[in-house]
RNA sequence: GGGGAUAUACCAGAGUGGCCAAAUGGGGCAGACUGUAAAUCUGCUGAUUCGUCUUCGGAGGUUCGAAUCCUCCUGUCCCCA
């Protein structure tokens, strides 16, 4: 029943460190483990979704899962990788954002409590609310020294521009979400980044300290792309799980355009594909890249996992459409199925009546619908051939658009480039 | 407390009275090639009704004319105490 969780992530490539005695424990028996999630946003985001993931590949191996929503920590802010002391979020956003992540977290796990190893869904909120600090720091920091909690990395490379008491607490409390797991959960093991080696050590520390059990820790590798820029960031900023926050288009979007160097690990780490079945299709995908077959797989099984199915295929189609089609394409489509083909590419409105008089393309794109920052924007890119309408490039800046450009008497698809298309819907 | 340096567009960084909307590099956007890639090459990278207008830390001043000179202020860095 129990298959080799750390095993698994090692030749996926998404283990980082483990304390010892993890890996054996592990194998000799279903333990229950957590992974913390703070309420910085009302989603996550897809480097969120690498813990996530870790999370399931940990239930599907036969242990029992914790998600942890850090309202209490969120309250604080982890000092874990920033350079410099950050702003609190006011308790109304922190509200907002703690139920934002408990409805997308219920969507990945098994939470069906038949089951022995169903997953578990807590909030530190709940046991910090009545702490008081005068306990808190007899029962908890009592056991810490400071000299211990300064040579964390986290603090050490705060140490010269300085931080804050309260962030210098953040471990504390994340210490004492373990003990807390590890005495009302019997949950053994945290996970986490890279990142989080140090506090969840502090965890083990005070575990141990306190002289209650043995608890174990286990990092994963932060993602990185072989090119040193940021994973997870599009030119919109962060690719959210929400898909009112970055459509299933958008997303779908993201993962195709993984580069070469990227694919294949991160269709390890992405996916749930096995060993053979990457191995074939990575052997498959080398015969010609140009193909994109890992990509192709990679965005298919991560849009399936968030988005489901239905949205998956609806991406597709919407890809095929604007990246392969052609103006009869697009006429082809009815005046329902235009917008649900289009569902994801960002929309503008106009009215009829300015359609109608005609109106100057720059005008039409800078003015009336903001798809581009100025005329002296729009003019060098017509002139540069980088505007298309209904995928005909504009020849020139002075075209008036009128009612002869409408596709069924309702749209205009207007494109910046390849890869940048907008809406236009007459209303 | 004393002395010195520096502040330029997204970033780095030239410019030290007009030829400066401001070199160059990076980044970004677009074009060609391609695979919705990488690499490469090309163009653009303040706004504009193409007349001009607003911009070089801030406020004043000198001058026909200032990013450039002067005064004060603010920020950053360095040295001495």
């Amino acid at each position: 029943m129990l298959s080799n969780f750390v095993e698994e992530l090692r030749w996926r490539g998404a283990l980082h460190d483990s304390m010892p005695g993890t890996e054996e424990l592990l194998n000799k028996e279903s333990v229950t483990g957590y992974i913390g999630f703070d309420p910085t946003a009302d989603s996550l985001h897809i480097g969120s979704l690498v813990q996530i993931i870790t999370l399931m590949r940990f239930q599907k191996a036969g242990h029992k899962p914790i998600a942890l929503i850090g309202g209490a920590t969120g309250m604080v802010g982890d000092p874990s990788g920033k350079s410099a002391e950050r702003n609190l979020l006011d308790e109304e956003t922190l509200n907002k954002n703690v139920t934002g992540l408990k409805n997308q977290l219920q969507h990945y796990l098994d939470f069906n409590s038949s089951q022995a190893n169903a997953a578990v869904l807590v909030n530190n909120y709940n046991w910090m609310k009545n702490y008081s600090f005068i306990h808190f720091i007899r029962d908890i920091g009592k056991y810490l020294n400071v000299s211990y909690m300064m040579a964390k990395d986290s603090v050490k490379n705060r140490l010269d521009n300085g931080m804050s008491f309260t962030e210098f607490s953040y471990q504390l409390l994340q210490a004492y979400d373990f003990l807390y797991l590890f005495q009302n959960q019997n949950c053994k093991l945290q996970m986490g980044g890279s990142d989080q080696w140090g506090n969840i050590t502090s965890g083990t520390e005070l575990i141990g300290k306190k002289n209650v059990g043995n608890a174990f820790a286990l990092t994963t590798q932060l993602i990185k792309k072989a090119d040193g820029t940021k994973f997870g960031k599009s030119e919109d900023g962060n690719v959210w799980l929400d898909k009112t926050k970055t459509s299933p288009y958008k997303f779908f979007q993201f993962w195709i355009n993984t580069a070469d160097a990227d694919v294949e690990n991160f269709i390890k780490l992405f996916t749930f594909l096995n060993k053979e079945e990457i191995e074939a299709l990575t052997a498959e995908h080398n015969k010609d890249k140009g193909r994109k077959l890992l990509q192709n797989e990679l965005a298919k099984h991560v849009t399936v996992l968030v988005h489901g199915e239905a949205e998956y295929k609806a991406a597709v189609e919407t890809s095929q459409i604007l990246f392969k089609g052609t103006l009869s394409d697009l006429e082809k489509l009815s005046t329902e199925t235009f917008l649900d083909a289009m569902n994801g590419v960002p929309q503008f409105t106009i009215t009829r009546d300015k359609i109608v008089t005609g109106i100057n393309v720059a005008e039409l794109l800078v003015d009336v619908t903001n798809m581009l920052p100025s005329r002296t924007e729009a003019r060098k890119l017509i002139t540069g051939g980088g505007i298309s309408l209904n995928k005909a490039k504009l020849e020139s800046s002075d075209v008036i658009v009128n009612e002869s450009f409408l596709i069924n008497n309702k749209y205009i698809l207007v494109s910046k480039g390849k890869r940048h298309n907008y809406l236009l819907v007459v209303n």
